[in-house]
DNA sequence: CTGAAAGCGCTAACAA
DNA sequence: TTGTTAGCGCTTTCAG
């Protein structure tokens, strides 16, 4: 029932822990010997306890990842881009979730210090910051997904969408679909919202059009969603157009839209964040980011541990389909 | 920049590291020395070593979770769920998916046994069977997720759909909407699909109605959907609803038919498995699995650790909404 | 090429 | 209440 352990594969084979060790790790051992050690191993069903080698190392091969919400299609192409380079590069994954908590996932971030991932990706707000910065500081390279860090310490780092350019592909899109008044749906106040925001009332600026504020309204979950489009439809009845700037409502504010028995794009336009398997099918307009490269890329920052502070933003993309009306 | 042990407390606090051990893990020691202690830690930021200490217990506080496709609702579903009682016992998910290799995830299983994980949940293919064996032998318990195991040893539990009753559910529904001829999609020799094609099969028995062999068509993935769902309608003509009976190929299966300019439900019948967001706007029956409670369980079961096998088995249930037509 | 011995950072008796 | 002393399972000098 007890593991066996390195001296226990030592002493069936007749050498030293010190030549397991080496046969395990491919240090120089004579053909003879190594097949002895192996047999044993065979025969002891031997594992290497990865956790005691992580000691002489200094830290675990495990690459950690907080996330706020899985469920976000954003987040799964994330994931799936980190999974592949850990796999790659013989890391494990270690995850965890924060949806659940308001705390904002500090005792995840302090969990997987603890555990000394050999880097960190977390995709969780401001509020852990500080926590992150010592991370840093204590060696460990982070990365911060979806949100630029300002004034970073060497080894923080950060992957993110350049939001602005995203408001903007929006307002240019709308535009040229022919809308004129859009009204928009945000997500609580992560800071990639107030960037979209911006881009999108810039962008419509250019065309002479403008974005009250009151034609922006923050829901904090699903549950708001019906209400506050409502609302806005009724307090503007201008609205032409409806802008989801969060994939984590797209269905809410859609269903929001069609349950009012409004058609898309014929009675309104519905423009939102972030491709989704259905949307082809739905022929609903989205402004794309590279989830998955994103993902890769964060992986790849913490396998290759650069010295200084790396910031990385990639390009939206439109993806045109029908929910805005026929552009041009 | 070299990380503050243990000792490096003790000395700053000019205490011995056993003592500074009691502090952290809530020995009997003065209020006094442990507020010395606690200015120590604070002063060098330190941060307890997770491994090191997992070397005294065996094994990590970790549970390893072994998925093949993050993609498909069920499997989220899950992870939610393993995720959220792994929370409410201070664990970690190591997390490791299968999707690229064909492998099936023999290397990640190895993995996580090497890296002492406190338990594992597995929801790839028999080839892994060996390897999962062997780690409950080893006394790590192991959860296999949506298939059984014939003859399980002590430390191997499932938790599984009840197949044929999903599959029954299946036949009852449709058969209660009028359809008397129903074509199968199937991805791959799944275990859990053979068991929903024969509840099927007999429920449909059960009505004087047949699935021939020729009405089944397996597909390994969303590019040979539209081709084969093409196939199965021009060879069985007389085919009033298609069965999807995998959630991983809804979207796919859904879009074949709906891109042929078939009218669900009134040119066709659609039913597929596994709630998912969109269902509702999209007025698509399915039959749903309880993903969340069944991680719930899963990871419950590597927590409580029981002695002997237990084989949970969950209900499937039927969320009616119009793809198949009227009811009754 | 191989073994003995000294740790890695921490916990757990056992004394004091 | 505290400190001393063994280890945990492994890697890594340093001799042989």
């Amino acid at each position: 029932m007890k593991r066996a352990t390195i001296g226990d594969v030592a002493a069936v084979a007749g050498v030293s822990v010190a030549t397991v060790s080496r046969v395990l790790n491919g240090g120089a051992v004579k053909e003879a010997t190594a097949a002895k050690v192996w047999a044993a191993v065979d025969r002891l069903d031997y594992s290497p306890n990865a956790l005691t080698k992580s000691i002489f190392a200094g830290r675990s091969s495990t690459i950690g990842v907080v996330i706020d919400d899985l469920t976000s299609p954003f987040y799964l192409g994330l994931m799936r881009g980190i999974d592949e380079v850990a796999d790659a590069n013989d890391s494990l994954v270690m995850f965890a979730s924060t949806f659940r908590h308001a705390g904002s996932g500090a005792a995840q971030i302090r969990t997987m210090n603890e555990q000394r991932v050999r880097g960190l990706i977390v995709t969780t707000v401001e509020a852990t910051d500080d926590r992150t910065r010592r991370m840093a500081a204590g060696g460990t390279p982070c990365v911060v997904v979806a949100r630029s860090v300002q004034d970073p310490p060497p080894r923080l780092h950060s992957v993110a969408l350049d939001n602005r350019a995203a408001g903007r592909l929006m307002a240019e899109h709308l535009i040229s679909c022919g809308r004129r008044s859009v009204g928009v749906i945000t997500s609580g106040g992560r800071p990639s919202q107030h960037g979209r925001t911006e881009g999108l009332r810039q962008g419509l600026a250019e065309a002479g059009l403008e974005l009250p504020g009151d034609a922006v309204t923050s829901v904090d979950d699903n549950e708001q969603v019906s209400a506050a489009v409502g609302a806005l439809l009724e307090h503007r009845t201008s609205v032409d157009a409806i802008v989801c700037l969060t994939g984590r409502r797209t269905v809410a504010v859609h269903s929001a839209l069609t349950s009012r028995g409004l058609a898309i794009p014929d009675d309104i336009g519905f423009l939102t964040m972030d491709d989704f398997a259905w949307a082809p099918a739905l022929g609903v307009t989205v402004i794309g980011q590279p989830s998955h490269r994103m993902g890769q890329k964060a992986a790849e920052l913490i396998v290759e541990n650069p010295g200084e502070a790396v910031q990385l933003t990639f390009e939206p993309e439109l993806i045109a389909r029908t929910s805005c009306g026929e552009s041009g």
